[in-house]
DNA sequence: TTCGCTGCAAAAGTTTTGCATGCAG
DNA sequence: CTGCATGCAAAACTTTTGCAGCGAA
């Protein structure tokens, strides 16, 4: 018997070692080929197709974030976990480097306040990155 | 002869409508798609890759703007004119719908001006999205 | 007469889907 | 048994590229 939304899921050996992977790459943005091609690497190939359908079950549940840094790189993923608390800040990610950084800022909480009175509108705050450049890459940059 | 950096741009007819037709569209974003379409039915058709050329010289030279809202939706662009920076703004899309809304929040500014002093990273706000949930996707999945 | 530009078709590259088979419950 | 899951190949889709011919300067 399963609930109203959600379809029932049965357990795999590839969801096992998919969910596996991305857990061990902690904080570490992967993409859905670092997956397959590491899977395959540890004698646990998983088909293409798996994985990516897997990983929109994970993303729909919660357990994974997926990032589109832009188009001309494939969507990266990371786990998240199932503690709630860890949800309620956005991100900076520079879009040279990758690196990512979190934040908790109170402009950011307005406006999340502001756009549910003004626009009616609902924002996820932890499906936000603001993309730029960091310090280091800036740097970089001016050099060239 | 042709300065360093910068290719020698010949005058087409094809290049000339193009622009026009991103001119014309003022604020709001239109899709490589749209603009093949839209040429083609005003009887200037203009083949696809010549348009995705162009859209990325006038990309480089910033008179127009790239979106990449997400990457199940194809890339939109808007037209910037001579002073770029003046149509700032960020995006809401609706997860459920992908709805579009701009926004140009004083917040947001804020956190900008913030983050630079802060953490020495530089955002772009034009390439913002914050995901959520629009009034209408709301009052729908209350009824389910 | 250059040599950048155009347009068609094919390619590229990520993600999705159809379908026959496999296997968890 | 049932029917969701898997894996392969093909498809879907946006964007890019190769190439022969065109045309602006």
């Amino acid at each position: 018997m399963t609930m109203a939304g959600e379809k029932f899921q049965r357990n795999t050996r590839q969801k096992a070692v998919i969910l596996d992977y991305i857990k061990a790459c902690g904080d570490s943005h992967i993409r859905a080929e670092d997956i397959i091609a590491g899977l395959e690497a540890m004698g646990e190939p998983v088909g293409k197709a798996t994985v990516y359908r897997f990983l929109k079950v994970l993303e729909s549940e919660g357990q994974i974030r997926r990032y589109t840094i832009s188009d001309k790189v494939p969507a990266c993923y990371q786990y998240v976990g199932d503690q709630p608390g860890c949800r309620e800040h956005c991100h900076l990610m520079c879009i040279r480097c990758q690196k990512l950084i979190h934040v908790d800022n109170p402009c950011i909480k307005q406006f999340v306040r502001e756009t549910l009175e003004t626009e009616d509108f609902l924002i996820d705050e932890s499906k936000t990155v603001f993309y730029g450049l960091c310090r280091d890459c800036r740097n970089f940059l001016k050099q060239q």
